[in-house]
DNA sequence: TTCATTTCTTATCATACATCAATTTTCAAG
DNA sequence: CTTGAAAATTGATGTATGATAAGAAATGAA
């Protein structure tokens, strides 16, 4: 069974000839390590769905610092979604920081696709769902928890994360700089 | 033409016999100023679309500390989304900040709803995909401004806002205390 | 394996914001 | 209006994290 079958069916039963319909508009697309998705000030038409490798999406503010929204990994989907959802040009970098195998859809595609199966624009609602509930949470222990808490809840919900990123972009994730996370690290060992 | 309908095809155009089965499922609900409409351990059913009114959703912390996550005035939905989407026990409150009328409607009415009318669940779906949006920038503006500028951009955002709910509230959803937006507010006359 | 580059760590000092406390101001109920 | 409670302000002091710098460790390209 098809990876991406898989994963839509966790949510919706969707057939194999629904699928077969589904995966006809979606293409296979590898890139190399450190590899640039997508970078500031481009229209952005597609979205991603990760069946090898990891990507980190981040944004560069006005004196150089990066920030980074978000880690995708096996079976997430990734995109700088502010610009492809609201058609702006795109504010944030997404870059392969492993050799990644990607399968890429573009907006208009799916868009029309949802109108021939209103169970793939279901799957892709409950997906959405999801990632809201996971924002509002982030929000949350943004706003109520230590740097030192969110980096355990971190590094518990992406698993394995750490031998995979940089412990810089964990700080720039977390919101501090990494001499912080480097501090509170060896705090944690004593 | 009904508040909703104008609402609802902003996004989409529905006609006035698909907006007929669809505001079927709404309930007119009427609160008083402090009425609190969720609270913490319950299963959240329903969600809110406001007519007339504020209302504010937030946390309490272990140390007692609130922590608000979202307001909502005319013309927004509010609910604890982490509950309603996930079926987990609430964590936030929903207070009313103003007398308010709102319309409600259960989350399994709705999903039996976009079954029968797919454009209905478009406009969630997009609805969502908006929403989205905004908690990403929130993220991103809070890993990378200061205070100040999180309180300029949040008055901007929320016109009048502040005619309505309490300074310590927008110190809350800002993530400083009263005190700090106290001092912020008094520099930036100067 | 080697070497240059990137990343991580450690230390010192600086700062934005928190905490605590004391008034003053605002506001809503009687 | 009056009045008491809630909210906002102001000041003094504390603290987590930032900024800067320098050395150690890890990494990856040749």
């Amino acid at each position: 069974m098809h990876p991406l079958h898989k994963h839509i069916n966790k949510r919706i039963e969707l057939s194999e000839a629904e699928f077969e319909s589904t995966i006809k508009i979606f293409q296979e697309a590898n890139f190399p390590r450190k590899h640039l998705l997508i970078s500031p000030d481009n229209i952005v038409t597609h979205q991603y769905y990760v069946l090898k490798g990891c990507l980190r999406t981040y944004m560069i503010d006005h004196s150089g610092k990066e920030h980074t929204v978000q880690f995708a990994i096996e079976n997430w989907w990734t995109s700088d979604y502010i610009a492809y959802y609201t058609g702006e040009m795109s504010v944030l970098y997404v870059e392969c920081i492993e050799d990644c195998e990607l399968l890429q859809v573009k907006r208009t595609d799916l868009m029309s696709l949802f109108t021939r199966a209103p169970k793939v624009e279901s799957f892709f609602r409950e997906q959405l769902e999801s990632a809201f509930v996971a924002f509002q949470k982030r929000i949350l222990s943004n706003l109520y928890m230590t740097a030192e808490e969110r980096y355990r809840i971190f590094i518990t919900s992406y698993p394995n994360i750490e031998q995979r990123v940089k412990n810089y972009q964990i700080a720039s994730y977390l919101g501090i700089t990494p001499e912080s996370l480097s501090r509170l690290r060896s705090q944690r060992l004593r």
